[in-house]
DNA sequence: CGTCTTCTTGACCGTTTGGTCAGGTTTCGT
DNA sequence: ACGAAACCTGACCAAACGGTCAAGAAGACG
């Protein structure tokens, strides 16, 4: 061996390259797509791989497992989830924070179905994988938030009800128009992308909730 | 061959057997429980066996693969699901009606969260094996229905509202109850099996469709 | 009691699936 | 341009799964 100089290179800077961020990207949304179809056990990693663009084995390169896939889906999907509620302001107007409220979930509901879905299935099957967040997390903003509509009820603004039940009727008929979106499309031929359905379904949503928190809708 | 008389057996009368009917009943159990635990790939038909207390041969003996023993259970489910739409009374009173219905729904996700559970996850992944029900049944059944709501509407009973989105609303807030069960009692200890917590969601909804409808809900 | 039918099982088979591995190709800093 | 990482792939493997089959056990009827 010549005693030349080696030359090396930076093992790994910090952070993820170019590739890595794009491939991931894709795998990711391939999968999202995958498992909220087909849930996790009759997603198999080869079709989300060729649904990303790439083989099994690059996909496994990248994510060492099945699990993993679906863990890392999940936790990316969550906190998009979760948002909305987190901003609901006790400061604000009842009727204007919840239909904004609704109004987003509603939007999301729209705009990415198959993340509710894929919610949704977790949950259904016993939340084995989120239950921690949903312990830990989400329990505190439940709580929180509910402090807010009880609050917003001491001050007469909003009629006595279980803010509890409140929040999950809210979460119930936002999330349907995702999950249930093959029932309602062959029951009426239309989902939330259609606008005017859309539009139709928000103000159901919203002229039930805030009459039955004794807040007339106002008429347009 | 002797010309000695054969004795011979009537080879089967009519109807199942006494042990068919036993067997059959407890295969369809376990398989409810499994699917709507674990999705239709997640489940197997050796872990279904199992449950039912009997062989994976002996199952097959009874059903003749796992789309039909999936079949099977999704029929058997969908009648009692759909019983309490159909008697909905278009000569009752509107308040007293819906009541009766949103009480039934939720008896129904009360006692049997499972079937509610499957019927979602089918209808989830696209409800590739009862898209043709929901289409030839359900939505004469919904048609049929929303003319009785229109009826009440014009009549002066009830507030304008559109009736599709009031059935699919009723179908959320009741069936979320089942289907998120397991969220609902991470957040709050508590499920539909509990009675006073069943109070209370009997309450929460009815007040918020009635009071959606313009029909004050009666104090009590 | 004898015999035909129904019921039940363990052994077995082909396929699918998650995951490994050795080796090739591309990328990129120097 | 060069060499070391990073990236990518096809071949391969063990386990799990749906389903078949031959043959024994239990049940029912004359």
């Amino acid at each position: 061996m010549s005693g030349a100089k080696r030359q090396t290179r930076k093992p790994r800077p910090e952070g993820l390259s170019r590739i890595q961020e794009m491939n991931r990207a894709k795998i990711l949304d391939a999968a999202l797509g995958q498992f909220s179809r087909y849930g996790y056990s009759g997603t198999t990693i080869e079709k989300i791989s060729g649904e990303a663009g790439m083989s099994k084995s690059n996909l496994l390169y990248y994510f060492a497992s099945k699990p993993d896939i679906y863990e890392a889906v999940l936790e990316h999907i969550l906190d998009v989830w979760l948002a909305p509620l987190r901003s609901l302001d006790p400061e604000g107007d009842p009727a204007a924070e919840l239909s904004a409220y609704i109004r987003q979930k509603l939007q999301m509901s729209a705009e990415r179905p198959e993340a509710s879905r894929l919610f949704a299935n977790e949950v259904m099957q016993g939340a084995p994988r989120i239950r921690r967040v949903l312990e830990e997390d989400l329990k505190g903003l439940v709580a929180e938030k509910s402090e807010v509509i009880r609050h917003w009820m001491a001050a007469g603004k909003i009629r006595q009800t279980d803010p509890v039940h409140l929040i999950f009727l809210i979460w119930a008929m936002t999330q349907h128009y995702a999950d249930f979106q093959t029932q309602i499309e062959v029951l009426t031929g239309r989902t939330l992308q259609d606008p005017d359905f859309r539009k139709g379904a928000e103000e159901a949503v919203i002229a039930m909730v805030l009459s039955g928190l004794g807040l007339v809708p106002k008429d347009r």
